[in-house]
DNA sequence: CCCGTCACTGACAACGTTGTCTTTGATGGT
DNA sequence: ACCATCAAAGACAACGTTGTCAGTGACGGG
């Protein structure tokens, strides 16, 4: 039986040592009883033969998994059919970062995925974390929102961290970004930009962040000049109801002279509703999104929108993971935005 | 120490079926030397209790790790870049299916990044699988072009699988689409439209993909009429090319009445091009794609193009990895290709 | 009728690590 | 000086599976 790769283990890394493999192994596992001179030499000798603990072994043996999960949803029924779909480009980063950060952190990621077709609410959890073989979990939107869930992750005992949640719980370990911060940000750059009559597309009703980018920008606006207000269209963050709204925004009879959307897709639809009525952008409007998503870049020109890093979220999620132990009381952690100034907004003079 | 889940184990099942556990190892592993009868009754007993094996034994004792890994380029510099980046779509497709596809297959799946920043080749494997504890490789676009690479993956006996790869191998198993069948398919669509002057804005010089699919709007054009022939641009498979190249088309003194691009983020810049010029998509302009990556969704209207299914790609390449002990000499596999009709095209009558 | 061969099954030792218990010294209070 | 206490380090048995080798009984050829 061909073993693979003859890495070292703890036994040479005790040998090189001069000490018992088990000393090593407290060494490795930060276990106080062990003297300082011993630790330096253990250490010495794990870097000299480049050790690195088998993972396999460290499972079987112990407690933990040295895994973590992404629990995201996606709709089945989408996934296997051979029509349309696609994946939200923000699960893109949002995985992408938590790998990296778990390989730094020394976990597994796995992905794990919650069927949402029927409907109904995925009563308990995926059958890869039922099985328990996980230390931790990430909870990617909007399942982070199902209550049902969250109360089956209570009840499974698993430390978890919620991403940008719709709702705000005290009990639930979350990440999220300073939404009703950014939107402010945004708004007042238009207004630097010169701009007063300001459309606002919202989101759908009952969605926390879209609540809040709405009210930040009618307070920014009232706090700027009493008289003024947003003129609010209502959209469903995607790319046609952002056409459409816009679309109800330029025919008025004093069209606003930029348009905040509520995010991305929705800008994306305005820029094509200007463009199908043959107004310039940014020149004769300006048009301003929300979260930095994918479609920022592929817009023409190129969206000024507010950054909101779920690589940045993913990272955070998986350092309160990996202190899991620390018992910290139900940490929030809030990101900072970044305004993101690209093609889409330009100065306006009347 | 809390032991996790209680989860039945092999000896469970063992005691169940009436038999050594040796001989359940041996059934879960189809190993031939079992009678058929045992075989079934262990079969049920381990249904009974609903047992899965637990991986992290099974690698520790036996020589496979049951877990293949996704190998990715990214420029580091950009992921570490607090400036924009984003990742190609077709990872996300690419990296969900074979996720699917090997918790079917019973395996797990990692993500190893390799760093291409440097502009120099890799040189060698990334650490993650240099370490071997991989039991298959899937190497994803545009890695599975760089020689040395490959190279690399041939001397480390890992088995692997290359995803659409430019080059032609004899010797590297691969996973590919019909390149020239869907250009070819989409050029007899945009004829049967009625189409005559089109337009075809090409990818970057010395992409295998990107070639076929020229030579085989070239070919059909001229097989249907030998005086037909499409009018050549060059582009460099992103959105700004596309619209630039659009442009060039469209300032023609007889501008076609159709452009067909290499790519979809080019068509989606054809589209931006067209709006520009205040030229309707599709009734005075019809406009095709390939590849019906997540963009051919976002433009207004959505675009007609090819799909070329990295979701099935990953699939393919799993199964093939599963079945590597088959000792397969190298297979090639090509997937089929498929028209996706959208808005952007349309009849055409002179 | 005996013995080699084959199909099948079981006993047992890995695999590399962690948990638990034991051992060894040093420390300090009386 | 003596025993309780504690820090430090080792011995050894898990963990759940696979690899190896040693049975066991049936079968067929001489």
């Amino acid at each position: 039986m061909a073993r693979r790769g003859g890495r070292p283990t703890i036994i040479d890394v005790a040998r090189r040592a001069g000490v018992s493999f088990k000393t090593v192994s407290r060494v490795l596992n930060n276990n106080p009883h062990v003297g300082q001179e011993l630790r330096e030499r253990v250490r010495q000798a794990a870097a000299d033969l480049d050790y690195r603990a088998n993972v396999a072994a460290r499972t079987l043996a112990g407690p933990r998994t040295y895994t973590f999960a992404l629990l995201i949803a996606i709709r089945m029924v989408d996934l296997a059919s051979e029509d349309d779909w696609y994946l939200p480009a923000f699960l893109s980063d949002l995985q992408f970062a938590a790998m990296l950060a778990c390989q730094k952190a020394g976990y597994r990621l796995t992905i794990e995925i919650c069927d949402v077709s029927a409907g109904a609410l995925p009563p308990r959890l995926p059958a890869g974390i039922a099985a328990s073989d996980i230390d931790g979990i990430i909870v990617a939107p909007p399942l982070c929102d199902h209550i049902e869930m969250v109360e089956a992750l209570d009840r499974s005992g698993i430390p978890y961290v919620l991403i940008a949640p719709g709702l705000d719980s005290e009990t639930a370990p979350s990440v999220a970004t300073d939404e009703y911060g950014g939107a402010a940000a945004m708004t007042r750059h238009l207004l630097a930009l010169g701009h007063r009559r300001i459309g606002f597309i919202s989101g759908p009703d009952g969605h926390r962040a879209a609540t809040a980018r709405l009210k930040a920008c009618r307070d920014v606006l009232a706090a700027f000049d009493e008289t003024l207000a947003p003129l609010v269209e209502g959209g469903a963050f995607n790319v046609a109801s952002g056409l459409r709204a816009a679309d109800a925004l330029l025919r008025l009879a004093e069209p606003p002279t930029a348009i905040f959307c509520a995010n991305d897709d929705m800008a994306a639809g305005a820029i094509a509703a200007a463009m199908q009525r043959g107004i310039r952008v940014p020149e004769q409007l300006s048009i301003a999104g929300f979260d930095d998503s994918a479609i920022a870049h592929i817009t023409s020109p190129a969206l000024t929108t507010v950054r909101q890093s779920f690589g940045a979220m993913a990272t955070a999620a998986v350092k309160l993971l990996a202190a899991a132990d620390k018992a910290a009381p139900a940490a929030h952690i809030i990101l900072p935005y970044k305004v993101i100034e690209r093609g889409s907004t330009a100065r306006w003079s009347a």
